[in-house]
DNA sequence: CGTTCAACCTGGGCGC
DNA sequence: TGCGCCCAGGTTGAAC
């Protein structure tokens, strides 16, 4: 589930290999079938071998490792996949492994994926400006104003929830903190897109700011399953301070009341407290 | 335009 | 102890 928070502390994880070059590429011992998203070695370690990780930067849910070739390696983890400079969890799921030349540790950049549904590609500089387009990529969600965040969905009759998580329109936000943020902007989540107010946007946007900033604060969620690591392979603590998701049946901590509901929008699970959020009217 | 569903995967938790 | 089932939720693409 690594959303911003999650990959934005990933990302600051692995600038640490900023200036390092790339010496061996090999692609470990994957259990089954040949990962479908992670590319074969051999031209891989072609174009890798001998270039220098000038950058490391996010877009969205990724993470880009720049090199000295104007190419970039971008890590795309999904649900399970991690971005490391330290041993990961398990070596069954390890899928690419980079070593680095001689200096500060760490001397590995590796990407882990229990359920293989990340990827890893390696762009040129044409491929990467497609990639990282406005086709493809909306203004990342800590960087947009206000004034953009409505521009880009106002019109939109979409459920707002929903459309959150559309990330040609805002770039970031997955089911998790889509939840956390329309609880502290006291907005339900079924309300439509085209029906909210100009404070109501004012309030999503200071609430989608202020919960992104303090899940990095927190180096993110990691859930009961234990699968998200930052890169030195450490567990986030933002799950301490979640206020709805997966609190069903519980008081909701900023009202005292609720309690906090589950409902289902576009497949996937939605928590909210219908005191604090109410479907009509104002809060 | 918006909505729904299937597909890609593994593993934890549950009922029986 | 174990089997079958559901669930987790990021993204794409097809169907309606």
């Amino acid at each position: 589930m690594p959303e911003l928070p999650e990959v934005e502390t990933m990302r600051r994880g692995v600038a640490v290999c900023v200036g390092r070059r790339i010496v061996a590429v090999s692609k470990p011992r994957c259990r089954l079938r040949p990962i479908r998203l992670v590319p074969q070695v051999a031209p891989l370690r072609r174009r890798l071998v001998g270039r220098r990780i000038t950058a490391v930067d996010r877009a969205g849910k990724r993470v880009i490792v720049r090199l000295d070739s104007d190419e970039g390696l971008v890590f795309e983890p999904r649900m399970t996949g991690l971005v490391l400079v330290a041993d990961p969890p398990n070596r069954q799921h390890l899928r690419l492994q980079l070593t680095l030349d001689d200096g500060p540790s760490p001397g590995q950049l590796m990407y882990w994926d229990r359920r293989g549904l990340g990827s890893v590609r390696l762009f040129d500089a044409r491929q990467l400006a497609e990639a990282l387009g406005a086709d493809h990529l909306g203004p990342d969600a800590l960087k947009i104003t206000a004034s953009q965040l409505r521009l880009q969905l106002a019109s939109s009759r979409r459920e707002i929830k929903v459309a959150l998580l559309d990330q040609r329109a805002v770039a970031g936000i997955g089911n998790l903190y889509a939840a956390e943020i329309l609880h502290t902007a006291g907005i339900h989540p079924r309300r439509r897109c085209h029906r909210l107010t100009l404070p109501d946007w004012q309030r999503l946007h200071r609430a989608l700011r202020s919960v992104l900033k303090a899940a990095i604060r927190y180096e993110g969620s990691t859930l009961a399953d234990g699968t998200y690591r930052n890169a030195l392979n450490r567990r986030g603590r933002y799950q301490n301070h979640h206020r709805v998701y997966q609190r069903a049946g519980q008081a909701c901590g900023a009202c005292g009341g609720g309690p906090i509901e589950r409902m289902v929008q576009a497949q996937r699970a939605t928590f909210f407290c219908p005191a604090c959020q109410p479907l009509k009217g104002k809060a």
